[in-house]
RNA sequence: CUGGGUGUGGCGCAGUUGGUAGCGCGCUACCUUGGGGUGGUAGAGGCCGUGGGUUCAAGUCCCGUCACUCAGACCA
């Protein structure tokens, strides 16, 4: 038994008995991320970082696609500008962090270091934009952001992180909107087709959208342990930034009038979402569009004449391919391998050995089910191909279905408790009234806040699942990460 | 911020009534190894998060402080 299997356990807290260990371990076990001797800034490792680059590669193609350009705003707010809109700055002043001296001196006006960069762009547009013909502006930016937060984890909540803010301006609220909504559904798109991530679209209630909006889309995943992860959020701003920041262009009837904004952005929590989403016993499953290694060729008895020299000649091929392969040639044992790139989720792995050489075929195992499949070597690269698809569509399918037996219809307050009582957590499908009163009530009785007003819209029942007045809207609820 | 846990070689841990540190893994060298963390021999490596106190004597007791971590409240 047991050496394998001890060494297993003793490697990884199991996710059923303690699933927040389970993602420490993890994070730190697959190299993702190292403490550093900040609280809550983390060092995100080449493993780690290059799952992060290849999210931004299909994101930054996506966006380039959809007609956006790159920019770089400062990193550092005056403190007079982050107040010109009053609903944004109350929402974040709690959690920015200020410069107050440069050098030995103390500053005139401290700065802050941008926790959103809304006020930024808005300060630029206000330089830019003067004529209709100035619009739209559809910007990006790459940057990471500082928010003070009193509790930390890695990935799912850092003082630092890594996001891409998108902020654009348009003549019209028609434009605005719809913009939100089409970045909506590439990110949508993303999760689906790159992380292989089922995502629930919906606005956000009034109390729970972004400081300064008017509304707050946002997409939600269900992590395997049944707690909900908000993945992206796409803002509607109207005018009032505009107003606020006296930004106005003129239109053809050359009448001075306010545009309308947008703002959206993900983050590297989806590296967290990918981790809780996908992740098993054995460690990290990566779906294979962001891996950093998709596929890894492990030689049994390398030091046997030929078998080096067979493994790297299919290394050879699969990155001619384009596939992103790795050789292990180290003095490891094969054993030891496969659990270290099982840990590290490498969705495929190739085995060479002496006595397929002689078959002329080769082993593939995939890394979220396990199973081994003889291959011949005439079809290396297709064989990849279909496996690499097979991860993906197993890994979506897998938490589809967790998703699904996870979401419970409720008509009453015990009906969400009994649910998440006998089911464990998960999302809650219930009817609302719209008041904020019944929204704080049920997140008090049950602990499940409100997540979103999916756009799907179901009709559970005709009555608010708390006060029972006719209700408004089908709300999607759960406790939140 | 509230409440719990933890801080001892790189990592994970032990350290009994206070007497000046021990184990496993990893690491280095050599040998061994055919398919799920291969086996062996010999080595290197720590003043116990940090500041103070009690004591003849502190990893061990007391106070402070910092960090990590877990559960809440808040947020991407």
């Amino acid at each position: 038994m047991a050496k394998q299997d001890k060494k297993n356990v003793e490697a990884i807290t199991s996710m059923d008995e303690d699933f927040a260990q389970w993602y420490t371990d993890i994070v730190k076990k697959a190299e993702l991320i190292s403490y550093t001797s900040v609280k809550g800034c983390m060092v995100i490792r080449p493993y780690g970082y290059a799952i992060w680059e290849n999210m931004q590669r299909i994101l930054d193609g996506m966006f380039k696609e959809t007609g956006h350009e790159n920019v770089c705003m400062p990193m550092f707010i005056p403190e007079s500008l982050l107040q010109k809109e009053k609903d944004h700055v109350e929402g974040f002043a709690p959690e920015v962090a200020w410069v107050t001296h440069g050098g030995n001196d103390k500053l005139e006006e401290r700065l802050c270091v941008r926790p959103t960069s809304e006020t930024l762009f808005c300060e630029h547009y206000a330089q830019i934009v003067h004529s209709y013909r100035d619009l739209p502006k559809l910007y990006n930016q790459w940057v990471s952001v500082v928010r003070w937060e009193k509790t930390t984890r890695p990935f799912l909540r850092s003082r630092e992180f890594l996001w891409q803010e998108g902020h654009t301006i348009h003549a019209t609220a028609e434009e605005a909107i719809e913009e939100t909504e089409k970045m909506l559904n590439v990110y949508t798109k993303f999760c689906v087709d790159s992380l292989a991530i089922p995502v629930v679209q919906g606005k956000k209630t009034e109390s729970d959208k972004f400081a300064g909006a008017v509304s707050t889309y946002a997409i939600e995943a269900l992590m395997h342990d049944g707690k909900a992860l908000q993945a992206g959020t796409s803002h509607y701003f109207g005018d009032g930034f505009a107003k606020a920041f006296e930004i106005q262009y003129a239109g053809k009837d050359n009448k001075l009038q306010y545009p309308h904004q947008t703002s959206w952005g993900v983050t590297t929590r989806l590296i967290g979402a990918i981790i809780m989403t996908h992740g098993d016993n054995n460690g990290l499953v990566l779906p294979p569009a962001v891996a950093p290694i998709q596929a890894v060729i492990v030689p049994a008895a390398m030091h046997k004449p030929g078998v080096l020299e067979k493994a790297t000649e299919l290394y050879q091929q699969l990155k001619d391919a384009g596939i992103r392969v790795k050789l292990d040639d180290s003095e490891n044992s094969p054993g030891w391998k496969f659990a270290e790139y099982e840990m590290k989720g490498v969705p495929v792995r190739v085995e060479i050995g002496p006595r397929d050489i002689e078959a002329n075929q080769c082993v593939i195992v995939t890394r979220h089910n396990g199973e081994k499949t003889s291959i011949s070597l005439e079809n290396l690269i297709e064989s990849v191909h279909e496996k690499l698809q097979e991860v993906h569509d197993g890994l979506y399918q897998a938490a589809l279905e967790n998703r699904n037996k996870r979401t419970y219809q409720c008509r009453t307050i015990d009906e969400i408790n009994q649910a998440l009582n006998e089911k464990g957590d998960g999302f809650i499908e219930a009817m609302w009234c719209g008041e904020e009163a019944c929204e704080d009530e049920v997140k008090a009785q049950t602990g499940a806040g409100s997540r979103c007003i999916p756009l799907e819209q179901k009709q559970i029942s005709d009555v608010c699942v708390c006060c029972g007045k006719p209700a408004k809207h089908m709300v999607l609820w759960g406790k939140a990460y």
